[in-house]
RNA sequence: UGACCUAUGGUGUAAUGGUAGCACAACAGAUUUUGGUUCUGUUUGUCUAGGUUCGAAUCCUGGUAGGUCAACCA
């Protein structure tokens, strides 16, 4: 086969609006190399909307060489904890960037009071002694011009002298605010006279008591961009309104110019993405953490079993532009699944068993089967799985009255074992209710590791656990997952409780506990972060079992709509 | 009813005045030691009305629809 490593071929050089402004910026000399910055509030756990703006921000650093700085916007002390700081940094190492500078907002605090000082000299700034309720009445509505302060024309020295008060704490909550001085009959609303700092008496998770005014996100961020020399400022879209405001400051205090650039942030269908909402479900216990597999934080999508390959190729794929867009849930589960078939090792794990028992096999006979470790992969090499007499099989894996192109298992019917035989029901067990309790069935000898030397063909392969060497756990585990409404398909307005099962966590306790004290420790980490299984288990295994699951279950609903 | 942003198949995203392409989803077939994977094929789209132009998804104007903004949140 021959190759033109200059063709390229099939690779189609596709921009995004981002990608564009920063090859013009570096082709025109504007900017010799770039500089980007992820600010999270840590006021909360990342989710995957987060992760779309980690991916665009250190991505298109990586890919124009150039530098992500990590800037917590932490302006507001009441909302503010460290917890928040370190879940953020965990999150963002995991998926796998590093950033060059770790850096606060409230490193800048001295410098923005600096620069308040600066604008009140220039009389572009001034103190208002109105009220919260009276500050609000007079900004006016969308329609309506705003009117002015009757603080607006204080004198410079006033300024100077009720601000440099204000940082000394003469004042309580409330009372007074520092003020820009603009337009209060601007067309758009952040221009008329925006509020830069407030007082409050708050303990900083950083700063301690140092403080008791800070500043606002609009006078802060900017300023804040500025100092690290942020070329690209990298947003979501509701941030647009801002960005006249964002100029303005800059504009005024002569410092570098950041460019704020604006894209539409993520919404997945089924998922609550507000952090709001997430925060009120942590509260109330409805999940049992940030980090529960429902949850669409990176913590919970990790221990769903999402790796940092599958969330950074889903970032890829969605794409980046100024329209509003929800993506559809199968996209992000398709990148796992993408991911995982190609680098998993498989296991068998049967989730919701039922009991076979091979009557044409040796009572104490046990049998170590080969098994392919990953098909994808043949340097994934193979394992050896115990066989006995009784096994569980999957219970979907049998059908009584099977329709007509069902291949598994059903009475009369042969059906392969992976890896071990071809077996035949005989019998068909049933409890005093009717339901199946248990089969009964022949295996042909002949047939060992799945090939019958006839050269029969079965139709159907089915997985399976030896009896006597599976762990038991809790299947119901996985069926909880998918069966509830996915990471909270609430709507608006509705109450949460009426979306998630409370008893979920309880089932997942109970059955856990007791399968966990089954397993050598050193392997408990593993298998705790995975859920359940009966023997061979493995976080690997599960993740792809556990999207593997919902493919079926789909599979299955069709077939019998 | 003010300012700003946006409008391409079911969902996303390309095409920057010259053949509407790609991915997910859906559907059909082939292969298969799991109805998975893999491969092949199919269906479905430029919000609307004008204008400019040899030629418009693209430029202009009007309309329509959706979004954002009236926290001492970010």
């Amino acid at each position: 086969m021959t190759t033109e490593p200059d063709k390229n071929e099939g690779e189609v050089k596709v921009l995004n609006f981002l990608e564009e402004i920063i090859e013009a910026d570096l082709k025109s000399g504007k900017h010799k190399s770039i500089l980007t910055r992820f600010p999270p509030e840590p006021n909360g756990y990342l989710h995957i909307g987060h992760a779309k703006s980690i991916c665009l921000n250190f991505g298109l650093a990586q890919k124009y060489g150039g530098k992500t700085n990590l800037r917590f916007d932490d302006t507001n002390p009441v909302k503010e904890d460290t917890e928040y700081v370190d879940s953020i940094k965990d999150d963002i190492r995991w998926l796998g960037f590093q950033w060059a500078e770790e850096l606060y907002a409230s490193d800048y605090f001295e410098q923005l009071y600096d620069w308040a000082m600066v604008l009140i000299k220039k009389g572009l700034a001034y103190v208002d002694d109105q009220t919260q309720e009276e500050i609000r009445q007079t900004r006016g509505t969308v329609t309506e011009a705003g009117k002015n302060s009757p603080y607006r024309n204080r004198s410079v020295e006033e300024n100077i002298d009720l601000f440099t008060r204000m940082r000394a704490g003469e004042f309580k909550d409330g009372e007074r605010v520092l003020r820009a001085k603009l337009d209060m009959a601007h067309p758009n609303m952040l221009m008329r006279d925006p509020i830069l700092y407030r007082i409050i008496h708050a303990h900083h998770h950083r700063t301690g008591d140092k403080w008791c005014i800070y500043p606002m996100y609009d006078y802060a961020h900017g300023q804040s961009d500025s100092i690290e020399n942020i070329t690209h400022s990298i947003c979501t879209l509701e941030f647009d309104v801002h960005r006249p405001l964002y100029d303005w400051f800059i504009e005024k205090l002569e410092i570098f110019p950041s460019h704020q650039y604006e894209f539409a942030r993520l919404n997945l269908t089924y998922t609550v993405m507000s952090k709001r909402k997430l925060l009120e479900l942590v509260k109330n216990n409805f999940v049992s953490g940030w980090d529960d597999p429902r949850m669409p934080t990176i913590c919970g999508l990790r221990r769903r079993g999402y790796t940092p390959e599958a969330i950074r190729m889903f970032a890829e794929k969605v794409g980046v532009a100024k329209r509003d867009n929800v993506i559809d849930l199968s996209l992000l589960e398709w990148c796992i699944r993408e991911d995982l078939n190609k680098r998993a090792n498989r296991y068998m794990a049967v989730l919701n068993p039922l009991k076979v028992v091979i009557t044409s096999y040796p009572d104490d006979k046990v049998e170590m089967m080969d098994a392919v470790n990953n098909p994808e992969d043949a340097a994934a090499g193979t394992r050896k799985v115990p066989f006995s007499k009784v096994i569980y099989i999957e219970r979907d894996d049998f059908m009584e009255n099977p329709p007509k192109k069902y291949f598994r298992l059903a009475p009369g019917q042969e059906v392969r074992l992976r890896y071990a035989y071809f077996i035949t029901c005989t019998e068909v067990i049933k409890d005093a209710n009717g339901e199946v309790v248990e089969l009964r069935c022949t295996h042909d000898p002949a047939s060992q590791g799945g090939n019958s030397p006839d050269g029969r063909k079965v139709q159907g392969t089915i997985h399976w656990v030896s009896a006597q060497h599976a762990v038991e756990a809790d299947v119901r585990l996985f069926d909880r997952l998918f069966t509830e409404p996915h990471m909270g398909d609430i709507p608006e307005g509705e109450d949460y409780k009426s979306y998630l099962n409370p008893d979920s966590l309880k089932t997942v306790k109970a059955y856990l506990e007791p399968a966990l004290a089954a397993i050598p420790k050193e392997e408990k980490v593993q298998f705790e972060r995975i859920g359940y299984f009966w023997q061979d288990y493995d976080s690997t295994a599960a993740k792809l079992i556990f999207n593997r699951i919902v493919t079926l279950k789909d599979t299955w609903a069709k077939m019998n709509k």
